[in-house]
DNA sequence: ATTGTATACTTGTATATACAATAAATAATT
DNA sequence: AATTATTTATTGTATATACAAGTATACAAT
């Protein structure tokens, strides 16, 4: 004989509900029974009624009103969305990532860049270029614009064992952090770095990372990955 | 006299163990005050302290566990993610949607299309190629591949107000969806069919969506759009 | 030294109860 | 007829209590 296994009995109270709901009898907006009248029909207290109820609110099956009762909820429609893994980090792991300097230096921001990171004109900027390899493949181009505010020291670092964006993390731990992705194409000197052949296979994945601490514009990097070595999706 | 807000008594407990989380005193791992001893320096009843307990560990913030306690639990790493919006359903609403049938027909799979779609080689295939339009401009172009045995009527379809992809909803709902983003070159008949200029601003951002009912695929479809007109990002 | 036992403490489940806040329906008043 | 109380039902908060189940510790027996 095999022991069958107890369910709690505010378990059995949701897989009911949830049951109506699923299948259609209790259409988006119905009002389900009460605490009270689970509680009668089930035969246990309110409160065991009433965690039924409040887990499957929480789980976002239920509305609850006081006074009005509780409702089937509108179901929201899952957004798609795509997880940014990080090719730099995967090759770290593997042990054999590398990563070259190919400037590094302080410009002062013109029109452009100043609107990018909410800068004054003519402020000054820190910009650098990166290289990251994966063995002896170049896997990802990488500009980054640092305000020299939040890392004051960043020109006098030499990113050789560090990479760039932990030296960052390590100095202004990161407040809001945003990404974009888009597809460019590679200039002459990316495609150069990144060993593209010219007119073929110079399309690009470009992800565009702002970190900001409050209002200020922390850093803005620009990750370019060749599309044939890099691709985003639903792992 | 402003009137001060109530808070209640868990959500008091809640924020007391919060504050000593966030501020580090109560490092990843350190036991939190049992549910008896913070109804005890609260002076409220267990369930009350064991509330504020349960929805923070609910939140993620802490572990519990049957004979221990309960211990602040190490914060999952935000997986940075981006939501694919649909260009073509954007346009739909503003009512300056159109669509274009390049192409509509039944070919054989060849080795590379089978292995993508997990059919037998020769095996036939349904592909139509579509160019959507906001307004006067080509903002995507659509090549799908559909299972026949899915869709059987897909090729007498007109798709002049129904876009194939609400077809194919309609059709057979959607079981797992899965999304692929990556950078390509706009091929000479895409190029020529979105507009863009030759040599200059033909990178391309490709979304692959493929849907599966079961273990078949029902559809891979193919969204090109040109990267000046759209990027993705976290809204 | 290992094993078993008792004990204390922890979280999990469950009950019964009380009162507060909200909203709708009903009755009473103007 | 319109407005104002009253009642009733609902969820929200809170307490006190009880027992079950899992864990660790101390202690005794083997």
């Amino acid at each position: 004989m095999v022991n069958a296994i107890k369910f709690p009995q505010f378990e059995v109270i949701k897989q009911y509900v949830r049951g109506h709901i699923n299948s259609g009898r209790w259409p988006v907006g119905t009002r389900t029974p009460s605490e009270n009248e689970l509680s009668a029909s089930f035969s246990v207290s309110r409160m065991t009624a009433r965690r039924a109820l409040q887990e499957l609110a929480q789980e976002g099956l239920l509305t609850r009103a006081p006074g009005l009762g509780s409702f089937v909820a509108q179901p929201v429609p899952a957004k798609p969305s795509i997880e940014l893994h990080n090719i730099v980090a995967i090759a770290q792991s593997k042990g054999a990532y590398s990563c070259q300097v190919l400037s590094l230096e302080q410009i002062s921001a013109d029109a452009e860049l100043a609107a990018l990171l909410g800068f004054e004109i003519d402020q000054p900027v820190y910009r650098a270029r990166f290289l990251h390899f994966d063995g002896r493949k170049a896997i990802q181009w990488q500009e980054i614009y640092v305000n020299p505010k939040v890392a004051p020291a960043f020109l006098k670092q030499k990113f050789t064992r560090v990479v760039p964006d932990e030296y960052l993390e390590w100095i202004a731990p990161s407040g809001h952090v945003e990404y974009r992705v888009s597809a460019v194409l590679a200039r002459s000197s990316q495609r150069r770095a990144l060993g593209l052949m010219k007119d073929s296979q110079n399309a690009c994945l470009q992800i565009t990372r702002i970190c900001t601490r409050g209002s200020m514009v922390a850093s803005l990097s620009k990750l370019v990955h060749p599309a044939s070595l890099y691709q985003l999706g639903t792992t």
